[in-house]
DNA sequence: TTTGATTTGACAACGTGTTGTCATTATGTT
DNA sequence: AACATAATGACAACACGTTGTCAAATCAAA
């Protein structure tokens, strides 16, 4: 048994974890709520951002892997986006299957309406607080969220380190 | 229009809300590797934490409202872990159909062995860390949830306040 | 060109969480 | 006691994400 305890960070960690859980579950809740009336989900919008951020038109896999998620979610959604007028796919010189999607106006005009509703709800939420906190807040985050990245892939290239030295 | 832009918090504040969602993507992943060996899953873990943290035998729906989640969804997995003799459920003296859910045995052991396996894994992700700074996000993190949840219960509380003085 | 590995989209099954409805049980009011 | 209201569990439908498989397309190597 290497390590039978916590240790202070461990300790601290642990407990920001259990908030992390719990802040997500409201926010997905709160931005359901806050696009619902535009038919828009919190996945549906996640990911009309994504498009929205791409410099140029990309395929439904890499935007999965930039969002850090798997193809068949953003796939089943994007089709069904698709089919609503909301993005739509342009054919791929370089890739006869591997279509590139697009917003059409439409999609443009929601993502907008989204926004637009973003802002005024963020910045009561956010009202008050320290700007030096967040940003430590945001720094802690990011730090974790990149050494799970990491962790993620080791363990994904060496799937045959079974053994122990 | 109220509030076109962003304040500086808000601007903040939006990046720190898409950093959590990437992390607790990674947490979910990582949570579900490390324990799934033993036929656990996050959702799993999460709720016997619950159960163990109470200090009493608690109902289903007692364990819901803690947690933050709806009823059947916690009710699906613990008849889950009922069946597979993680989790049982008392006689509630109080309550004809209320039953009180307490652990197993076994369910205690598949707890502990799931901790031992959480102490290094967060020691190692946590190592190096300033536990003020993570004490400072936690701290952000938390008052972020509370304000959600005010607004969500303002929400549920008064939905006929749809018109605006 | 041929072969094999990789990428991509399509499809299906499942785990998890949300939403809504229903019957049963407790609780509070009259 | 009688009634209305709330709480609880059961059930079903759906949204979202994960996992696995398959075929088509692309790419690299021989």
């Amino acid at each position: 048994m290497p390590d039978a305890r916590r240790t202070e960070e461990g300790e601290a960690v642990t407990a920001l974890i259990l908030d992390v859980f719990r802040l997500n579950g409201r926010l997905q809740l709160a931005g359901d709520r806050l696009v619902s009336e535009l038919g828009l989900t919190s996945a549906r919008w996640q990911i009309l951002g994504a498009i929205a951020y791409s410099d140029r038109p990309e395929s439904v896999a890499w935007h999965a892997r930039t969002m850090g998620v798997h193809r068949q979610g953003v796939q089943r959604i994007i089709n069904e986006l698709s089919k609503e007028g909301i993005v739509e796919f342009q054919s791929n010189p370089h890739h006869k299957r591997a279509h590139l999607v697009v917003m059409t106006p439409k999609g443009q005009e929601l993502y907008e309406a989204a926004i637009a509703k973003q802002v005024p709800w963020v910045n009561e939420l956010s009202e008050g607080l320290s700007p030096d906190d967040i940003a430590t807040a945001q720094n802690v985050v990011d730090r974790l969220k990149s050494r799970l990245e990491e962790a993620s892939m080791r363990q994904d290239q060496s799937p045959s380190q079974s053994g122990r030295s």
